[in-house]
DNA sequence: CTCTAATTTGAGTGTAGACTCAAATTAGGT
DNA sequence: ACCTAATTTGAGTCTACACTCAAATTAGAG
């Protein structure tokens, strides 16, 4: 019933350039170095372009951060059965396999951090989600007793591997994915 | 030999004011909030007293930064003899005695990453630094048996200290001093 | 091949924001 | 009380930036 997507295609294709551009910016230089002239220059389009695709510069911003924390998910299909050390390697293996996302995720999550808007809030709800998974998956291996103790133990567990996440940001050199699993080692 | 302070008690002030304000809009919103109006209204003066006392508003900022980097320190007399519990009470300590400097300190140090001004390399520097106090108490403890060892460690603890800041930035009513000490029992 | 919806353009508009500066004011020194 | 260095003012300037929009172009549908 509907028409294909042929005379479409452009706009997708345009999108999706805006898109990749807007998330590379960000992961390299914050939300400072995102106007519309970088974001023009790097996905080659004109700015009229990119009106005709979204509703603002923070419609693009907000749709890559977005895409940031659906991918850091670490149990995505919810399935509610993995391991702390399947959760440790997701998470690993989101910074080895998506690196600007990643940077993406660390960046915003704390610039939302000092923001009044929902931003804050949103990465607030998503680590309390994160927390419960890990306090879950604590429970079921045994280690931990009451679902309090599991909490304050995957809050810390999951601190850890933030804090080292932030340490990569500040230098890529550093051996993120080593580390991480020897905090896991030793906070399981 | 010099002349007394008395006429350059207001500019002494006013620059107080200025700083103060600065401070105070820094750990409320990041850097987006600093605008010159901002700093004019919290510290009640108009933009040219601004300019009469700094060179530009990103001279403000830098000194703010600058401030919380060096409140900061863990062992500020560099002796050279605390233990790991002293440095991780000297961290939880100034979380609690100057949580504005703190959270210029944590939002600076993660929006520093993402630039490409020395900013990044300051942070980098202040945390190989602290990387080493906490790598030599380790040493001196009897805990780690190689520096290379120490080392590592040191990073992982204070990667997990920082991550907890970061929480505590997302939501101040996070317990974080609890946190800390319970992540430094495990991971020292 | 024609039609036209979708897309692109880029000069132009409006504004937030950093900063300037001549004039006025303040207050310490003598 | 007078002098004047230091300080403050706030309207004004300049620019970076987000966004607009009429006209032109592209390319898919028929």
């Amino acid at each position: 019933m509907g028409t294909t997507l042929g005379r479409y295609r452009a706009g997708i294709e345009t999108e999706a350039r805006i898109i990749d551009a807007t998330r590379s910016l960000l992961a390299e230089g914050g939300l400072e170095g995102v106007t519309l002239n970088a974001i023009c220059d790097r996905a080659g389009v004109r700015s009229g372009s990119i009106y005709n695709l979204f509703d603002s510069k923070e419609a693009i911003v907000l749709h890559v951060v977005r895409e940031a924390i659906e991918a850091f998910d670490p149990d995505p299909m919810g399935e509610g059965t993995d391991t702390v050390d399947d959760l440790v390697s997701a998470y690993i293996r989101f910074f080895e396999e998506e690196p600007q996302l990643a940077r993406v995720y660390v960046l915003a999550a704390v610039s939302g951090g000092a923001s009044a808007n929902g931003a804050r809030q949103r990465f607030l709800r998503h680590h309390e989600r994160r927390v419960e998974r890990f306090a879950d998956a604590m429970q079921r291996s045994g280690r931990s007793v009451s679902p309090a103790e599991a909490t304050q133990q995957a809050e810390i567990l999951l601190g850890a591997l933030d804090g080292l996440a932030v340490r990569w940001v500040l230098d890529t050199d550093f051996a993120f994915a080593a580390s991480a699993k020897r905090a896991a080692e030793q906070l399981s």
